[in-house]
RNA sequence: CGGGAUAUAGCUCAGCUUGGUAGAGCACCUGCUUUGGGAGCAGGGUGUCGUAGGUUCAAAUCCUACUAUCCCGACCA
């Protein structure tokens, strides 16, 4: 019994750390704000990038890669792009270490000081704009598509694994195009591709919106955004897409001319997602046991647990029975595991998988085998059914699909429950402190205003929906006229 | 970067007040018995007591500095 959580009610965010490191996802590491990303934490990141990959590439896009330094000077050439990421950069500064003289291991080479520091990637624009600039001409060269998986670094002063790590994995998407339209539309098809990642493989609803100019992304003209909402009624950026116009093509001189020969700068977009996904996807389903993974995406989806006794022949018929069921699964594409494992005993194993998050147990002893049906329990419900032998791949085909869209629908409900129409101030505070979740309330559309909104509650907007509803309305705090409500919560 | 806490076996922690040669549980290893919800018995190994100084005959224990981690703030995907 060493591997008990936290509870979830008593202390989400000790909950949180306890299920990522029991459940094998990751680890602390040696580095100040790194964290170690473990098997079972990288199959499921491996899943997301396989899927999230493949949509790219169903929408035009190739990979590719650039450096992870970047010259300092790269960094300046968007003011607003500066001001956002240099507090948190981590430079290098010198290319060489050497022997300390007084003996006390290696040292920087003072001797090896680099003429111009380089800065280690937060992101990619400045790198890639200024190859852009080498690879854009004409029209005929546009669009151009790119995107890159990579790490990526920001010195974060306060870290949580997976939802903010000095260094972490993502894609960066990074494209061109002739026209303001044409770079639109690629910001919000992106976006959709997100969205619908995060609703059809993570099983997690979102909402779509646009980020305020406080929030947006830094250099951006429009940011747009999927919020998802965790159980703790905190929510979560899970994704952006931003439309850039063409700061950065101006900022990296990268024109094209036009059918009629006329120069002008290209438009670009950008858009992200990262392993912060990850601590999503946890925050958004798991329970009290552990991980709840959402079949589309769990490493395995189906654990089949030998009962044996000490019946020799039994012991046999049984692992013959088992063998065959996960040579059938495999042949479905069904991610299977046969854990034969004599060491740890049922109970142990029952637990271990519960904590991973594995989808469904199948488990079959002599009892099961005599009355020709295995037991089959579904993670999401903790629900034990006996299943007839006969057709039982059909049934946990069929099994794994209820699953997915139970977790899509149980969390649809949650969310929908935790959006909360608000039109005064002191229902305003009283809902965010009593119950959490979004809440809907008009906003005078000042920066001034959302700014005192946030110190004051600590909430922010997160975004205001897209085909939102126009109405009339009065701004929370301030009373001024508002034509639409936006959306505020408290975020991680 | 400010406030708080912690640092001892792989993990969780006791020991520190009152200085005297390092402890428990879990995990691990061996064997046997077991196997339907984290097995039982027997035996076994495990330490630079975070790092560096200082006080002392003697430091896990007292003092100083440093480092790291966690929690709470400011900042952020």
């Amino acid at each position: 019994m060493s591997k008990t959580l936290t509870n979830r009610n008593e202390d989400y965010s000790q909950w949180y750390n306890d299920i990522v490191l029991k459940s094998g996802l990751a680890d602390y590491s040696a580095v100040r704000g790194c964290m170690v990303i473990k098997p079972h934490g990288y199959a499921l990141w491996e899943n997301m990038r396989d899927v999230l990959d493949k949509m790219f590439k169903d929408t035009g896009h190739q990979n590719a890669y650039f450096p992870l330094f970047i010259p300092k000077s790269f960094l300046s050439k968007e003011a607003a792009h500066v001001e956002g990421f240099a507090k948190e950069c981590a430079v290098v500064t010198h290319y060489r270490l050497k022997n300390d003289p007084n003996g006390g291991g290696v040292i920087v080479d003072p001797d090896a000081k680099l003429e111009e520091e380089l800065i280690v990637r937060p992101t990619s624009e400045t790198i890639i704009w200024s190859t852009y600039k080498n690879w854009v001409q004409s029209y005929r060269d546009l669009p151009l598509l790119i995107n890159q998986w990579a790490n990526v670094v920001r010195w974060e002063m306060r870290t949580r694994l997976f939802l903010r790590t000095a260094e972490f994995l993502w894609q960066e998407g990074h494209t061109a195009h002739a026209t303001k339209q044409e770079a639109v539309e690629e910001t919000e098809r992106m976006l959709e591709v997100y969205a619908t990642f995060a609703e059809e493989y993570m099983a997690m609803p979102i909402i779509r919106g646009v980020k305020t100019a406080n929030e947006r992304f830094a250099g951006a003209e429009d940011t747009y955004c999927i919020e998802a909402l965790m159980q703790d009624g905190k929510a979560l950026q899970a994704g952006t897409s931003h439309f850039l116009g063409q700061n950065f093509a101006k900022a990296f001189d990268v024109k094209f001319s036009d059918k009629e020969n006329k120069l002008d700068y290209v438009w670009a977009t950008s858009w992200g997602v990262s392993t912060r996904l990850v601590g999503a996807l946890v925050m958004a389903h798991s329970d009290d046991e552990g991980l709840v993974l959402p079949p589309r995406l769990a490493p395995l989806q189906v654990v089949i647990i030998p009962i044996y006794n000490k019946d020799e022949e039994v012991r046999k018929r049984i692992h013959d029975k088992l063998s065959g069921l996960t040579k059938e699964l495999k042949a479905k594409g069904i991610r299977v595991k046969f854990d034969d494992d004599d060491n740890n005993r049922p109970g142990w194993k029952f637990a271990e998988y519960e904590l991973k998050g594995m989808p469904v147990r199948v488990a079959l002893g002599a009892r099961d085998l005599e009355n020709n049906v295995a037991e089959v329990a579904r993670r999401d419900t903790k629900e034990k059914m006996q299943i007839s032998l006969d057709g039982l791949v059909g049934s946990i085909e069929k099994l794994l699909e209820d699953i997915q869209t139970n977790m899509y629908q149980r969390a649809l409900k949650f969310r929908d429950e935790h959006i909360s129409k608000v039109d005064s101030w002191d229902e305003f505070v009283k809902v965010l402190e009593e119950k959490g979740g979004f809440i809907s309330a008009h906003w005078d559309g000042s920066s001034e205003t959302e700014e005192k909104i946030k110190q004051m509650t600590k909430a922010t907007i997160r975004c205001i929906p897209l085909n939102n509803v126009q109405e009339e309305g009065k701004c929370i705090l301030t009373g001024n006229p508002s034509k639409e409500r936006v959306l505020f919560a408290v975020a991680y």
